[in-house]
DNA sequence: CTGATCTACAACCATCTGGTTGTTGATTAC
DNA sequence: GTAATCAACAACCAGATGGTTGTAGATCAG
């Protein structure tokens, strides 16, 4: 498996991460190209520091990186939390289909005499 | 498309609801097989009214159910919103390989003369 | 050197969150 | 009928969240 689970901490923050509008196009804004914190805090109706803090808990949740490139601090996108967050919602599906298969053996089984 | 996108404010209640250990363990045990309200409250070291809580956030996503059983209130999942928010970040997947794409046009370029 | 820019950080605030206890109302079991 | 079970709801609480303003430290441009 190329992908492996999140921990159930890194699952709260990265959902957490991703449950705010804003997050999720800060996020969308550097996977398509990397981008400074000011810049980012000139695209939304807030102030710099809360662009600032919104950044920190895309940080904390792993989902970008920030590096200092002379005085400015440069935000890249890292694919790999949404990838395993993408993988535990796959499980979830496994899970139903898993349900979808159990009960599917049941329609199928003789009516009356049990399996057992 | 199957399946279509959520709205902002769908996004917004789904991944917070998924961003709760014990609400991402909730969705997997009624994706399993349906539970009762009480039932799952036995489930967790909490009380009732926190496990309550904790459906009715689910709930208000989409990820879940209540239908009445005489006193019992039965939960079930719903995988839609589910699908729905891995269409989100199958979304986020594409926006990486688009800036791959634009960066290998980039590299495949002639070192000197611009492409216009 | 001086001023503008980019960032960090502290303090504050209103609201939301996740939990609690206690009360009440249906429904079921005896 | 009475008691137990299941659920809803109100009220409360500590702490987190998402925002603000203000101050201050680096770095860059003139």
């Amino acid at each position: 498996m190329v992908v492996d689970q999140l921990t159930p901490d890194q699952a709260d923050r990265v959902f957490h991460a991703l449950a705010d509008r804003t997050r999720r196009d800060i996020v969308r804004r550097v996977l398509g190209g990397e981008a400074s914190v000011s810049a980012l805090g000139r695209q939304y109706p807030m102030s710099l520091t809360a662009v600032q803090k919104h950044v920190a808990v895309l940080e904390l949740a792993g989902l970008v990186t920030k590096t200092r490139r002379g005085r400015e601090q440069i935000v890249r996108a890292d694919l790999d939390p949404v990838r395993r967050a993408t993988a535990l919602l796959d499980q979830f599906e496994a899970l139903w289909r898993a349900r979808m298969d159990r009960m599917g053996d049941l329609l199928a089984e003789p009516e009356q005499g049990a399996t057992k």
